[in-house]
DNA sequence: AATGAATGAGTCTTCATTCAT
DNA sequence: GATGAATGAAGACTCATTCAT
């Protein structure tokens, strides 16, 4: 059983492995689940036989890389108590992971986004994931009073894109070289703009 | 010969609608040249007339769009001469363009994200397009002192995934009702962010 | 135009000449659509042109060969006013059509049989329509007299039946030699049977 | 010993069975082997222990269930000495196992039909014994001066279609809603035709 | 310029069958 | 005997592109 279980566990990751490599590389609808199959080291069977179709293949690899993406963040993020700097934490840590995972970032911000209706829905809910994860620390903060109270779900969403367009630019222009680089820069432009937009109380 | 070519333009035309309404509403590559026919009313061989391939087509259709865009942006900003009320026009101009033209939106900021490898540079080319815009006012107004020397391409490029990201939440959950609502607080959270992080001297 | 259709007809004609072939030959399900494109010269693409699946291709195929045997029957019938004499012609003819036409027969009586659920709605239609010649011979016999009162549906499926199986007889075992034979001996069955059933007043 | 024998026989048993209901139920072609396996609550490795292919399924099938319909039919008629009353007990024995069984019914007379050619054989072999089997109530009439001579065979065959296609007509639209209720009516049909087929010693 | 029938390579998916455990 | 993961050949269908008219 153990040995069975674990062999279909490796051949189960083995594709999704070859998943995140192709989906990557070539796009949702330019990837032929031949290539994946052959990527993987399986027959086209051996792949349907653990996923019942590529969308559900590609549904798999989206929820597996964003939560292990999410669940990394976190685990940075839970030893500290003081929101902003859980918030800088945050931040950091999606540029580290982005940065040392090109695919990561182009299956979650390149080849996800034009995939097709049906993956809007899920994506949806990831970004919202990473949003609330933002959201949490700029509401907490406001709680605390660290933070003037402002549209915090707005503000979430903007430093979302935000780090989402410096990663792509990464990707597409490799700059900055090491997109950890671009950290104090964001950090700053966040961290001012939501104090300097409540230093007036503008709402 | 006017009349021909004014007849060709407007199929021309017509094929460029259709494409946009087609594409925008089903992707690129769940578009099928026929439909992009049907729905401009031209045969599939009228259409190969006017662009030699599909790929050609999506691609005019994106300069056509992000061109008209950008000249829509432009010409908001022209007559204003300072360059932070010039970036203020800008964000709500295109939030304006954006809350008016959902299809645009989704062209842009969705489907053209995933169609494929063969846009990227293209794409690449639009977003460094709309960042330059932006970093032009930064850079004018850190030349008048308006604001502290920074890293004007990074925030430039973080405050266009900013705006990118809330219309993207807009699009999916239909929040803020009016596109335009988001103005106020995307404008402080950038012109206070970019203030404050100059107050220190970041590093 | 016209030479247009007349060549699009033909290749439709084609593609329907070459599907009863191969169907009738190989059945429903063995057959595969690059089999009838092969064998009407035609390629894939083009035999989807005319029909939109092969399910539509078989049942434009039953619908074409039955109504074609329907109007080959109706129409030897035509000058007949006697109702009995009627039947007995649609019997002859019946019988020198599937004679003729070893193909159509196995069509109708074998390969349409088992092709699945899809078909069966039509098969008994077309199970109706012959069986509605039959009973309307008979009605109006028993209308005119000439037969007594009797459950004509049943007499008519009946009749078919046994004609169908003497055809699936001969299509089996090559008896008899010419299928036209069995004319005499199921004509005495059915007209004696139906005479005899109701010299006793049956119930 | 036994017991594994008994197992194993319960086994085979249940595959039948489920084979049954399924093959029945959505036709050979349609029917996959997981679908049996599951429905037989076995799995696919056990079920090709008793059975090496689809195709030796099906005629196991085929062979079981009419022999089973054939030796009940046999046996209701082995006390009746008069070879026309075995006739009619035959006939009325037919009506009423396929009328209690839809299954059996749709399996030998609709899904067996169009399986596909590896089954013509097998089934002609079944149309031939249940034939035989009117052939020799009316061969014995004949040699008892009961009947005239005539073509029993062709007579056989006749009365077997017609009584299948009683039994499909009320597969398909329920009537008549018992299907024993055709007997009366197919019986005269049968009996007066074959008489008076013979009244006039036509050949 | 326009049409739309035709092409054929390419895609996803199914499924009978095998075999290591 | 039983299991079910794996195989791979085969099949229905799509669609960008071409071209005779």
């Amino acid at each position: 059983m153990a040995k069975t279980q674990e062999r279909s566990r490796s051949r189960r990751q083995r594709v999704l492995d070859a998943a995140l490599a192709t989906f990557a590389e070539r796009g949702y609808s330019d990837t032929a689940i031949d290539e994946v199959a052959r990527a993987s080291e399986t027959s086209k069977g051996g792949l349907y036989f653990h996923f019942p179709s590529k969308q559900a293949l590609f549904l798999a690899l989206l929820d597996e890389m964003s939560q292990a993406l999410l669940r990394r963040v976190t685990e940075a993020m839970a030893a500290e108590p003081d929101p902003i700097a859980r918030g800088e934490i945050a931040l950091r840590e999606v540029l580290r992971a982005f940065g040392e995972h090109r695919l990561l970032a182009r299956l979650l911000l390149v080849e996800a986004v034009g995939a097709g209706r049906e993956f809007h829905a899920r994506l949806n809910e990831i970004n919202a994931a990473f949003a609330d994860l933002i959201a949490g620390c700029l509401d907490e903060a406001v709680a605390r009073g660290q933070l003037p109270p402002h549209d915090t779900r707005i503000a979430a969403y903007a430093w979302y894109g935000a780090i989402n367009q410096i990663v792509l630019r990464w990707l597409a222009t490799g700059e900055p070289a090491r997109l950890e680089d671009a950290f104090p820069t964001l950090r700053d432009l966040f961290l001012y703009g939501v104090r300097g937009a409540a230093k007036d109380g503008r709402s």
